[in-house]
DNA sequence: CAAATAATTAGACAATTGCTTAATTAAAAA
DNA sequence: TTTTTAATTAAGCAATTGTCTAATTATTTG
């Protein structure tokens, strides 16, 4: 869970997974989305590889970055601890079970 | 969205953010959870109240703590955009205006 | 008012982070 | 086999972070 919010806590690195969730990219894609030198991409890589945010498979000379979507899940669960406890009475309504929402 | 990552980057502060989970509490009891010197926990909670993960109300001497759920709603949204793309074949069909979901 | 209590702000310091350039490794192409 | 290409590892440096003790502010109590 440490590595997780230590890989998320910088925004290049965001960046990246979001890029991961459009498409699997090799590392010097990646860094051609980026103003910054490639082993400073290569370091974040690392850093989210370490969190297991993200999978790579080397073929050839290239390395292919992919995202693990379950490490997301694992903080995803973290944040759904904090969902607001049920009040006791919704003006002793019942809860309702489904809820429709407008999307967009 | 810096802030909020920034501010969950720590163990001690998200434990922080569980304390406060399960009630309100002062500075001082908040301290009192932790082998922690109280200017680091009040370094911590200004952190938090940085992000807007915490709110605060002056009562006499005491602070009063409490988490603020809407700020941990907005990177829960972050995450959800990594929520796996619909397979293509529902792609063919018009984008439906609402969506009915079950609740808990 | 003086002393005690709750909490923050200030200042200092070691550890960590994020970046750079230079060097290295490994694979492909000439 | 030499050169080029993709990527990482190494080394160094400024900025940020997390902690501490000491000082300060604000409130309550004797």
């Amino acid at each position: 869970m440490n590595n997780l919010f230590r890989a998320l806590n910088d925004a290049t690195r965001r960046e990246i997974v979001e890029l991961l969730h459009k498409k699997d990219l090799t590392a010097g894609e990646i860094a051609d989305n980026f103003n910054m030198s490639k082993p400073s991409i290569s370091h974040h890589l690392d850093l989210l590889k370490q969190a297991e945010l993200i999978l790579s498979v080397k073929k050839g000379q290239f390395i292919h970055y992919s995202l693990n979507r379950t490490a997301l899940d694992e903080v995803m669960d973290w944040f759904m601890t904090f969902k607001p406890t049920t009040p006791e009475k919704i003006e002793s309504v019942e809860k309702p079970r489904i809820r429709i929402m407008l999307t967009e």
